[in-house]
DNA sequence: CAGTATCCCCGATGATACTG
DNA sequence: CAGTATCATCGGGGATACTG
């Protein structure tokens, strides 16, 4: 049960909770360049809705990944920026990137190679 | 980087897309030291339901992460092993890992602070 | 053992409307 | 601009039962 490193209390189960969805790693990605309005976030990180981003922004200000700066003037004006934990996380995050760019081609071929496969074409 | 590497069709979306759910994860480092019959790698990866475990390998197994070999034997023999490609991802996977072992602390801290912060209990 | 087939539920997500 | 509030939906995932 517990002290083997896939079960449920382990460090890196709760982090995959965290960065689990793809959202996530879209924001920390996009803030690694500096910071960002909300409204610049939400337009890096195509097709996420305000309340998904509000939600994702605040957790990861909470896991103290990103800080929230709010300047008083009107119209509002909110920077989000990564915290140094953030920009540690954000270098094993790139290492994914890096990897995707490299390998989803062979990923897409593997994809077609089992699909033809298993799709008798010539029924 | 490139361009804008956050938009919908970008590689990193896509590895996202596969290894967004924690199982992936989960059975990608479960693999590691070697392969693993199905019912061992369900034991491996707690909490993980027999459909869901069943749809995970054969997605990656489809995407060239994984092979499968069954032994026609009775009762069935099946093995699920790291393709290279896969021993690749485990990689990168791997520092994410590393991180969360080393950091997750820290957002533990970081997310009580904020509750705190956030929670006028005491005043 | 290693799956496949079903039913069902809940919670994450999207759309929309409103506010400081 | 930067959120908050509310509602409806959609499907991923769990539980269970069956099979080669």
């Amino acid at each position: 049960m517990l002290g083997n490193p896939y079960d449920r209390d382990c460090p890196t189960r709760q982090l995959l909770d965290r960065i689990g969805d793809q959202w996530t790693v879209l924001i920390v990605g996009a803030l690694r360049a500096g910071p960002l309005r909300f409204t610049q976030v939400g337009k890096r990180v195509e097709g996420i809705s305000q309340k998904v981003l509000t939600q994702t922004l605040r957790s990861l200000v909470r896991d103290g990944i990103l800080v929230r700066t709010a300047y008083p003037v009107i119209p509002p004006r909110v920077e989000y920026e990564l915290t140094p934990l953030g920009r540690d996380l954000a270098e094993p995050l790139d290492m994914l990137d890096r990897w995707a760019r490299h390998h989803m081609d062979q990923v897409t071929a593997a994809r077609a190679a089992f699909d033809a496969e298993h799709t008798p074409a010539s029924a």
